[in-house]
DNA sequence: GCGGTGACGAAGC
DNA sequence: AGCTTCGCCACCG
């Protein structure tokens, strides 16, 4: 009965690492990507999160942004204000479609994380 | 089955 | 320093 993951398996990894993804902290996609195995396949991760919005437990592809820490994915979301919001919900700061001190709020994935939530 | 596209990223110009 | 091209691989027409 094997099942022929196939991408299936890229798509889990990518809401695994999302979802483990600490309250007020945020990651890019590439480091997803990187962590996945395929550092060069960021796009696949934005892709699998244009899916995640039908995926339960819900995704926090909110807190997922470009390299350069700007809301690029905004504009998937039910509405363009959606990211932004949630993110300064979450204490995350937001300026000009970016976020503030991305570097402090950068989180790396790591499977230590995914076991447990010990930082 | 192929070409175009994409929530990215790095390298090239 | 900003724009363009390539790579990566899955999805859509």
């Amino acid at each position: 009965m094997k099942k022929t993951k196939k991408s299936k398996d890229f798509y889990d990894k990518v809401y695994q690492v999302v979802r483990s993804i600490p309250y007020g902290r945020v990651t890019s996609y590439g480091a997803i990507a990187k962590f996945i195995g395929s550092p060069q396949s960021a796009r696949m991760v934005g892709w699998a999160l244009n899916v995640s919005h039908k995926v339960q437990p819900p995704v926090p592809a909110h807190r997922v942004v470009n390299r350069n820490g700007l809301l690029t994915g905004r504009s998937h979301f039910a509405g363009n204000y959606i990211m932004e919001d949630l993110l300064k919900s979450e204490g995350v700061e937001v300026e000009n479609n970016g976020i503030v001190d991305f570097e402090k709020k950068y989180w790396e994935p790591s499977n230590n994380s995914l076991r447990s939530n010990d930082n």
